[in-house]
DNA sequence: AGCACGCCGACT
DNA sequence: GTCGGCGTGCTC
């Protein structure tokens, strides 16, 4: 048992993602466990962190290459065996390596990681005036210890020079591993019982230590910035009395506390509606251990059910996780847990330094807590005994990871609850198409909640704004919505509009020769913003000024078409001269906390009215907002993507269920350029089921997800020609292998947006019914492709049915 | 992926 | 001769 340790060596490339077997020095044996981090030597160079997934007795290679653990790295696992298997299955399933699975499961910044450092030995071989003597010279300049990384910034590429400089023992070469584990420990100190006289003489002599000796008896442990702070005193009362043996020191590690969240009030459960009562008996009875999908229009208590259930998992002496689009994780969301669970409750999210991340990670690890909240990575929260796992507003696009591997918490919460048996529970009021289709092919158990607790669903109209427009209205308010804005405004309701765009005019033009101002790096239209008066691009940042003429014919005749918030907070000042407006978008919330701040001032009703983009249309809860403005529903329809219905669908409903949500009965505008389109047409109704019917027809019909699947390919370069060459071979290849016609090519053709940094990028489609031959079928291609090509210079962006074609 | 090694051409 | 640029091959 135990003669060696199956190692994953954490490096992400192809050619190393396989298990390589190492010796266990014998000092470790006993210590040693799956799930551990090691550091070892591995190839020549640096020494590189590993991950313990098994052990053998039995190598079956050459004894001479064996090489040994270093240490473990950890006090313990940082990885269950269900984790593992999971990384395992994730591997498969997302087409990366184990090593990238494993650093996506494991919490992020505590990598650890070497690099080499060098220092001085003798100079006087080197010639002065070369480029040697002036790198020994900035050297010795630093301490003489500099890391390559800085010598390489300072100099260049210094990969020979420093070579034949260690070769010559000019330079020492030193690598040093830095382990980043954030951990903090606190000095505490604790009374020397054995001394129990000496104390008590110290004590009638009086002074700072007799004072330090009494508050030690009255407590076991004080922490020594405590006593410091306390007495207002130096460290030197504390040595003397640690010099005379009355006490000792002693280190603990602390976790950090995320300490705002704890100030919430306990909240009294609230009274459940019968509805809310099925819900939870038919949820905590159901046996079929199938995903519940919850359907429940805005406020109808879904958030009270969660708890309910926790609830019910905590006296199992099971543990929950649930999942939060990162942003509603406000202390508003938090604080409804927090106030019936106190501290079994933690959270997590990105903006949380590292450390205190990470804090939470052991506190869940250790069984110091109960319940994790969190945006996506929160599914690995790493639970011993899972007993359920929510994933609010499940038809979210954050569920999806952008980045490798591009897991979907979905996906992932099916394979925990395959392996662990617990519940997985999906919220929502407007299902994804993809988790109501499963639940119609009995994949999913559903339960729908249909009525509003203690309200009534807002009022919605739709504005046709082609009919405004030919009554000679040219204003982005209707003439509904402006009277209504009044009328609310004037009663003393706050309103909120939105508006899916920042920025003042969307693109600007000249009336002229019909030239529209584009990013040269980018080829996308430039936003006009008029804080600073300048055109800015979206996609690379780009800022330029004003033009005065037309840079194609000049002209003077510059236009500023289309809308965004700052037009629309512009419109508004004009309507309400005196009103304060609040406006949150990327522009307004970039700095830290301003998110909260504008929420909280709109909260405290500051200003009556509230203008946004995507971050306002999601799970706030304003009991004053008595009208919601949708400026324009169609901008999220014409983005030409196959799930551009349901994402429409998803942003009015959701959009419009921010009003009327305490007694007030809430009334919601939607100005649109196309009301008969099923999306809007339904959304005004909240008639989810009418409208599911229609798209997974239209998607059956079309062949497009969940009835296939979808396969991008977009290859990225600065050299056009290049990735249209190496795309068009790629064709003829898939061509020739695909035998049968089993799979669907279209393209190659631009990315929607064809050019980004100065960077081209174009893309393929690839469609199959079945995931694993598509699969299968794409990487045989490509690798048959790198064959004959050389891709080195192409960025290449592999996705397997993506939340939107790029 | 790193990194070494080896080959080649350019530059004092 | 030495430096820098690359292609190739290996990592328990």
């Amino acid at each position: 048992m135990k003669k060696y340790a199956e190692l994953i060596i954490s490096r992400t490339t192809k050619e190393l993602d396989k298990k390589f077997t190492y010796g266990i020095p014998d000092e470790i044996r006993e210590k040693i466990q799956i799930g551990m981090r090691v550091w070892v030597s591995f190839g020549s160079g640096k020494k590189s962190q590993a991950f313990v997934v098994g052990f053998v007795d039995e190598i079956d290679f050459d004894e001479s290459k064996l090489k040994y653990i270093d240490f473990i790295i950890d006090e313990k696992p940082i990885f269950s065996k269900t984790m593992i298997e999971l990384a395992k299955w994730m591997r498969d399933k997302y087409y990366t390596t184990y090593a990238d699975c494993l650093k996506c499961i494991m919490p992020s910044g505590i990598d650890m990681k070497s690099e080499y450092f060098y220092s001085v030995t003798d100079d006087s071989i080197i010639d002065k005036k070369t480029k040697a003597f002036l790198i020994l010279e900035y050297i010795k300049n630093n301490h003489n210890l500099v890391s390559f990384t800085d010598l390489e910034q300072e100099f260049g590429n210094i990969t020979s020079s420093m070579n034949s400089l260690e070769k010559k023992s000019a330079v020492t070469k030193t690598e040093i591993s830095k382990k980043s584990d954030y951990i903090i420990n606190i000095k505490y100190a604790y009374l020397n019982h054995e001394m129990s006289d000496e104390i008590e003489e110290c004590i009638n002599k009086g002074g700072i230590q007799a004072k330090i000796l009494l508050l030690l008896r009255e407590n076991r442990n004080i922490s020594i910035s405590d006593v410091k702070s306390c007495f207002n005193t130096s460290l030197s009362p504390i040595n003397t009395l640690i010099k005379k043996n009355l006490i000792y020191i002693e280190s603990l590690e602390v976790r950090r506390n995320i300490h705002q969240i704890y100030d919430a009030d306990y909240e009294k459960p609230a009274i459940l509606t019968v509805e809310q009562v099925d819900c939870i008996n038919y949820i905590n009875s159901v046996k079929s251990k199938k995903p519940i999908l919850l359907h429940g229009v805005t406020g109808s208590g879904k958030t009270e059910i969660y708890l309910r259930i926790i609830e019910n998992v905590l006296n199992d002496n099971k543990k929950a996780i649930v999942l939060v689009p990162e942003i509603s994780l406000t202390p508003q969301t938090v604080s409804r847990f927090v106030s019936r669970f106190r501290e079994k409750v933690s959270v997590t999210h990105s903006r949380l330094s590292f450390g205190e991340r990470y804090d939470q990670w052991k506190k869940a690890r250790d069984g110091e807590i109960s319940i994790m909240i969190g945006a996506r990575s929160a599914i690995f929260t790493p639970f011993d005994n899972i007993g359920v796992i929510i994933i609010d507003e499940e038809h979210e696009n954050t569920y999806y990871s952008e980045t490798n591997p591009k897991y979907n918490v979905h996906d992932i919460a099916l394979k925990i609850s395959e392996l662990t048996g617990c519940m997985v529970i999906l919220g929502t009021a407007t299902p994804s198409i993809n988790s109501y289709y499963n639940y119609e092919i009995g994949k999913y158990d559903l339960f729908r909640l249909k009525e509003r607790v203690n309200k009534s669903l807002p009022e919605v109209s739709l504005v046709d704004l082609r009919k405004e427009l030919e009554n000679g209205n040219r204003s982005m308010f209707s003439h509904e919505l402006r009277e209504a804005l009044i009328e609310n405004t004037n009663n003393g309701k706050q309103s909120i509009l939105f508006i899916n765009r920042r920025g003042h005019s969307t693109f600007v033009s000249c009336r002229k020769c019909g030239h529209v101002l584009k990013c040269d790096n980018c080829n996308v239209n430039y936003t006009y913003h008029i804080n600073s008066r300048k055109l800015i691009c979206h996609y690379c940042s780009k800022q330029i000024d004003n033009p005065k003429k037309c840079p194609s014919c000049g002209s003077e005749y510059i236009k500023y078409f289309g809308i965004g918030t700052q037009k629309v907070e512009e419109e508004v000042k004009r309507l309400f001269p005196n009103e304060k407006i609040l406006r949150m978008d990327m522009d307004t919330v970039s700095k830290k906390h301003s998110h909260e701040s504008i929420l909280n001032s709109f909260k405290n009703q500051e200003a009556k009215i509230l203008i946004g983009t995507q971050m306002i249309a999601k799970g706030l809860d304003f009991p004053n907002v008595a009208l919601v403005g949708i400026m324009a529903a169609d901008t999220s329809l014409n983005t030409g993507d196959y799930r551009c219905a349901e994402n429409t669908f998803q942003l009015l409903v959701q959009v419009s269920g921010r009003a009327g949500r305490a007694e007030t009965k809430g009334k919601v505008i939607i100005q649109t350029y196309t009301p008969e389109h099923y999306s809007i047409a339904y959304a005004k109704t909240n008639d989810f089921n009418s409208f599911y019917k229609e798209e997974i027809s239209l998607r059956r019909l079309m062949l497009y997800p969940p009835f296939t699947n979808i396969f991008t390919i977009v290859f990225i370069s600065v050299n056009e020609k290049d990735i249209i060459d190496k795309l068009i071979k790629l064709v003829q290849i898939m061509n020739y292998y695909d035998k049968k016609g089993q799979f669907e090519i279209i393209g190659p053709s631009p990315t929607t947006v064809s050019k980004i940094k100065n960077r081209f990028r174009w893309r393929l489609i690839v469609k199959a019914i079945d995931e694993e031959k598509l699969k299968a079928f794409v990487f045989y291609t490509l690798n048959k492709l790198e064959k004959y090509e050389n891709l080195k210079n192409i960025g290449m962006n592999l996705t397997l049915n993506p939340i939107m074609i790029q």
